[in-house]
DNA sequence: TGTACATCAGTGAACGCGCGTTCACTGATGTAC
DNA sequence: TGTACATCAGTGAACGCGCGTTCACTGATGTAC
């Protein structure tokens, strides 16, 4: 699991804090693993507050409804992925990498992320389960798609650049990253566990290399 | 809607029939129509017996329980994803395409499905609410994937060829016409009526050439 | 053509369940003076 | 440093709901002779 990138921010941690503490990031921790073990369909408010160890009502306090819980989490999964696209540009900088080198890795930290985080990827996804105007869940969107822009542009990424026109590099490139983890999270690649990274391994370059751009 | 290609077979539908008739096709259809309104997650299997006009147990005789139900939906969708990309072929083969031409027909026939059909689509691929075992469903299934690939290597599909080792040139289009699909039907390119489709026509063709194949 | 019987496709009432959310409440924490 | 008070973050009981599935049943359809 990826640190928590997201409640970090929220306070300095106090050190044994819990019993009283950080609710809400054990909240987004017990949701995560509810819809690794179930899927999305299998998460419950109730459930996720009975692993955190708290009667069903404590979520209120911290997220409204189970809408805002799971949006939440969404949140964290585009802030997350962002990062994770943002690290492997920072790598390719550092690496003198060449553009097409570069949007290569980022193709493979797109995957590697979905396929890491599953639960988080799956839920960024499911509209009906969460609430896509949600201010802070649309940024992060933003930011991600910024930031494959860039890549396929071969640009800097720019922090608070707004989401430009769809234009058919950058769609096709991420068409492909998409449908590829889609693919993998979804079981076409067998269904066992490792069985989705040990396919991307093999044929996630290759499939890059289809990519012309 | 699509013409129900798969209860057709069951029986030479009697003319009047329906009150005591196919009440089999009736739920499917039912099915459809919810998760159109409601997404996969807001159907039930009660709301299906409700909308045929018919008991909530009357589904149990044809398909067990509601898993049974998203089963046969799901296969029916990939029966129909597997027409629509063998009437494609068919007409490319008439009109003398080439291969790519025949390939980027076949993606875009694979895409109009998927948004044709958001239902059957969406049902398709959630393992967590059918049963992936079932053998009409990944027959259903393989002969899609043989389409594909047959369109990619260049050759005529082989009806019941045995799903190869997958491939990195198959992979590579099908994930990104099937990423193209998905970022559609999620909102990428917007949430109101016709949006995906306006994307498609505008993006599509582009996103297509952009596959080395 | 008629009769007996099996099978099929439904009814409708009932079950137990887990859910999201609400409510009045309480104890701990933080702030003003 | 101490006191009064507001706010915050929980409790736990309760609500009403729709769900999937089961059950004994019934009436229509189809088949054997």
């Amino acid at each position: 699991m990826v640190d928590d990138l997201n409640t970090v921010k929220s306070s300095a941690p106090k050190p044994g804090a819990y019993h009283h503490g950080d609710l809400r990031s054990a909240l987004l921790h017990a949701a995560e693993a509810i819809i690794r073990e179930r899927g999305v369909d299998g998460f419950s408010l109730r459930e996720a507050a009975r692993r955190a160890g708290v009667s069903p009502a404590a979520p209120t306090h911290h997220f409204g409804d189970a809408r805002g819980l799971l949006t939440a989490l969404a949140t964290e999964g585009f802030q997350g992925l962002g990062d994770a696209l943002a690290a492997s540009d920072a790598a390719s900088f550092a690496a003198g990498a060449s553009r097409i080198e570069r949007l290569h890795a980022q193709g493979r930290a797109y995957v590697a992320y979905a396929l890491a985080e599953p639960a988080r990827f799956d839920v960024m996804w499911r509209r009906g389960r969460i609430d896509p105007e949600n201010a802070a869940y649309a940024a992060a969107g933003s930011r991600a798609f910024e930031l494959i822009s860039a890549a396929v542009e071969g640009r800097p990424a720019e922090a608070g650049r707004p989401g430009a026109e769809a234009d058919a590099r950058v769609i096709a490139a991420w068409s492909m990253v998409h449908g590829f983890a889609r693919l993998a999270l979804d079981g076409v690649f067998g269904v066992g566990p490792g069985a989705a990274e040990a396919a991307a391994e093999a044929l996630l370059p290759a499939v890059l290399e289809r990519l012309q751009v």
